[in-house]
RNA sequence: GGAGAGAUGGCAGAGUGGUCGAUUGCGGUAGUCUUGAAAACUAUUGAGGUGAGAGCCUCCGGGGGUUCGAAUCCCUCUCUCUCCGCCA
């Protein structure tokens, strides 16, 4: 969420970021959040003036009670039964309206960086990297879901019998695979500086407000109701949150996590067959890496993560691109996002397998995060996140560019981790 | 699940209806002293809103109520702790 007080010190540049967003009703969303201000702010005024007045005259009762004043005291009484129902009436105005500007303030996107190209869709992404020659696959190459039957390694069937669809079984040496990239990622993320973390797998509420999956993005989560707690849909949501309500020292900067959770999305009305096999899945696992940096350096350390998820790919040697998404084609709490996407040989497609943001100060807002800048004052945070990595595209990929005629060989760095160096 | 106790500023911990946004200690910051540090001493030290500013308003777990006035009384929710039960 954008400050009242950013749109109103710059509400020409928010306009052009909006547009930017190719948003159509940019002007309407900052003209009404600027009215519904002013009109709170008049309403607060005053509830605070009707307010001050009422402290006075208690404190004067109070004073007249003292000195033993009695009758006085209660003369005065009847005066603050108008300002009692004045405090009550522009009290709740001032509520309403300040209810009405928050919710008008949710649909407000993130202002793009410059650097974020002009563009309406996904073919509009500037291809800022490319690496590695598309292998040539033996003929009688498969997708992966084929593979995954053939060596028995993946079992969406079992997975939809005991769960449902977009529940896969990792069996044998594909669980074995799962954990060896898990472990590996850890273990290079902690190698990068990145503190490792366990989060819960279930948020409250409040964390679920403070990332901004609610209350718009309701739908896309797993709510037990009895309890009132939503399963994760990535380790973003508990980790950032551990930040919420915080106020940090300068020298706090930078903090950097990463953890691997499961994630749970519901992916609602997204079913098709393009999210066939590991390509889209209601539970899947992922490392993320996480990091709340002073403003002053979130660029430096967004180009940081960049090139970090860059090396586990390479390391991996997986043919992958990276993509800067333009402004139509990224997510609303955005400032600037970098998609990584792994080229799925099989399927002759190209697959998303990190994307790796800077939110700016857009997230801190709502949680709160700041830190005392060097005069004293409170200073809201950037945060920044990104996958390193998501597994099963990648797990996709490795089974589909490296297979061979004779079984799926084992990309070299993970095979300390596996234990064998083919699935066949 | 049953019974009881509790939630106050970075931490500890007072405060049971009227200058309490809150005594005090520790911690933090600045200064004095010192070659430097420690100790000691002095001062300062919560957050948010609003306003050009002086100031004013809000916040003692969340919400609601009683009252001229609530950290303090009442209701309710959440959480924590102790004991019992169950259990990895």
């Amino acid at each position: 969420m954008l400050t009242i007080n950013f749109i109103k010190e710059n509400k020409e540049k928010v306009l052009a970021g909006l547009a930017k967003r190719n948003l159509k009703n940019g002007s309407e969303l900052v003209e009404s959040v600027l009215n519904l201000d002013a009109e709170r702010r008049e309403a607060l005024t005053a509830f605070e003036m009707a307010q001050a007045e009422l402290n006075r005259i208690s404190k004067e009762i109070g004073t007249l009670f003292q000195q033993g004043k009695t009758a006085e005291a209660n003369e005065m009484k009847p005066k603050t039964v108008e300002l009692k129902d004045q405090i009550k009436l522009f009290g709740d105005k001032s509520d309403e309206w300040a209810k009405l500007l928050q919710d008008a303030l949710y649909k407000i996107p993130n202002i793009p960086h410059q650097s974020v190209p002009e563009g309406k869709m996904p073919e509009d992404n500037e291809q800022v990297f490319r690496e590695i020659d598309i292998p040539v696959l033996h003929d009688g190459a498969v997708p992966h879901w084929d593979l995954a039957q053939k060596y028995n390694i993946i079992d969406f069937e079992l997975g939809n019998k005991i769960t449902g669809a977009g529940f896969p079984v990792y069996r044998g040496k594909g669980a074995k695979l799962q954990r060896a990239l898990i472990a590996y990622f850890l273990d290079k993320n902690s190698a990068a500086g990145y503190e490792e973390v366990q989060p819960p797998y279930v948020v409250n509420e409040a964390s679920g407000y403070g990332t901004g999956q609610l209350p718009d993005k309701e739908g896309q989560m797993y709510h037990c109701t009895l309890d009132n707690l939503y399963l994760i849909p990535t380790a973003e949501v508990p980790v950032t949150n551990f930040y919420r309500d915080v106020i940090l020292k300068e020298t706090d900067f930078p903090i950097m996590n990463t953890a691997y959770t499961p994630c749970f999305r519901r992916e609602a009305g997204s079913y098709g067959a393009h999210v066939r096999g590991l390509n889209r899945l209601h539970q899947f696992d992922k490392v993320e890496i996480v990091r709340i940096e002073h403003p002053d350096h979130s660029y430096q350390a967004l180009e940081t993560m960049v090139d970090h998820v860059k090396e586990l790919l390479r390391e991996l040697k997986l043919p992958f691109r990276i993509l800067r998404l333009c402004g139509g084609d990224m997510g609303f709490t955005s400032a600037l996002t970098y998609d990584f996407e792994v080229y799925s040989t099989a399927q002759e497609k190209w697959l998303e397998v990190s994307s790796v943001s800077n939110f700016e100060t857009f997230q801190a807002n709502r949680l709160k995060l700041r830190y005392k800048d060097a005069n004293g004052n409170s200073q809201l945070a950037h945060t920044l996140n990104g996958s390193s990595l998501a597994l099963p595209r990648i797990m996709a990929g490795l089974l589909e560019n490296y297979q061979t005629p004779e079984g799926i060989k084992v990309p070299e760095v993970l095979v300390k981790y596996t234990g064998f160096d083919i699935i066949n």
